[in-house]
DNA sequence: CGGCAGCTTATTGTATACAAATACCATTCG
DNA sequence: CGAATGGTATTTGTATACAATAAGCTGCCG
């Protein structure tokens, strides 16, 4: 998309994932704009995407505040990334191809190389981690399936999970991947979307064990 | 939402449900400003909300089409619906409240009225209808899932298939409301899931019945 | 005859000015 | 003292002008 739009997008959505910005404050689209150094227009333009991906939401009469997630809101949102994304590894087992096969290896061979270091390099893994997950998507082949998942996924919260994995549990994910592809190999929808449902569940437990302390704080009151 | 961009917003959106903007059609944003008698901001706004709900595609270089949709991407908008209503019905399950109950009951009740005069009423049905399932959504208490579902829940879709159903798929609608009911009352997620996957299922296979003839056209060509 | 370069036109992106709506505050009246 | 009411300030919505970008065409050259 344009420059303008985009800079503003993604500047609020880091000021909002980087704390600047904290839950429940009321912005003002002029106030962004000139953080952004560039005009409204733009801005409303990246706050509209961001209150559809639900990191901003509106009063009643229009204005835009910071999103408050709770651990609840957090659950939910892993529920509907395990359902949508072992949704997606059902449908690519029947269409994923044999480039795509060979690309899952290569980068789940990356994650393998980046862990088997005695100090483990969590951005590699991170990277190859997100490939990873990508190309099943692209075998899935479900516009809507991958703009809804976009919605789910925060790679913030990816990176804030992955860095509590232990050794033990980087591994873990690794032969889950593997698991993955031997349920590709074998063209097997149901195993993969198994697979992938545990893959993402334990994803949340790590990352609840973690963050239990300050949990579920109320959304701020804004209308539904 | 603002009076221009409202209407914008729902001008375009039945000008393409009717068909009078066809699927494929290149939209220019100032046409549609003068069809919609407001300026391109609103229309744009529009564009944009139509976009995510992908009524309409972009390719790489922002122009915009009117979406083509298969039958293919129909029965997985379906399925995704199927999920993501069931996921809706297990959280219901747990916190719908006796008064949500109580409507959820009056309007499974309007629904047999509608059908058991000689001559079936269908909008009546309908109303009735949406208002059971959005009665459900309330209950599950999710925005997430909400905004998600009205991105595939397309109510010109249901009436489409409503007007498939005969007697028989009526009734039997009503019947499986009867049953969501009863899962309800028992709190029982896995019960109340399972009947709602059931029920859009049947939904599908009642659409895809009747407009199999013009089967599986592609998709216009644009960029994922 | 085909293809590419450069220009022209069409279309979208951005800024800004102004209009409309809403919130906030002070003042007054019960 | 509290609540309601009015006015003012703040904030968002819309229109419009202009800038940037991409598409399409024309004519030239291979």
């Amino acid at each position: 998309m344009s420059r303008a739009s985009d800079r503003a997008y993604s500047h609020i959505r880091s000021m909002i994932l980087s704390g600047e910005l904290q839950p429940g404050l009321q912005i003002r689209e002029e106030a962004l704009a000139e953080l952004c150094g560039v005009s409204r227009t733009p801005v409303r333009d990246a706050l509209r995407r961001l209150e559809a991906e639900l990191f901003i939401r509106r009063n009643e009469s229009q204005r835009s505040f910071v999103a408050d997630w709770s651990l609840d809101d957090l659950e939910e949102a892993f529920q509907l990334r395990a359902m949508l994304e072992s949704h997606a590894a059902r449908r690519a087992a029947g269409r994923i191809s044999w480039d795509q096969l060979a690309r899952l290896r290569t980068h789940n061979d990356g994650i393998k190389l980046a862990i088997t270091d005695k100090t483990p390099d969590v951005p590699k893994f991170l990277d190859h981690n997100r490939h990873f997950h990508m190309i099943i998507l692209e075998a899935a082949a479900s516009d809507r399936l991958t703009g809804m998942l976009a919605q789910v996924i925060e790679q913030p919260v990816v990176l804030r999970t992955a860095l509590q994995y232990d050794l033990e549990n980087l591994m873990r994910s690794h032969r889950e991947h593997d698991e993955l592809l031997a349920a590709f190999d074998h063209r097997d929808g149901d195993w993969a979307a198994a697979v992938m449902t545990g893959h993402i569940r334990r994803a949340f437990h790590a990352y609840a064990e973690a963050h239990k302390t300050g949990a579920d704080q109320p959304m701020n009151d804004v209308a539904a």
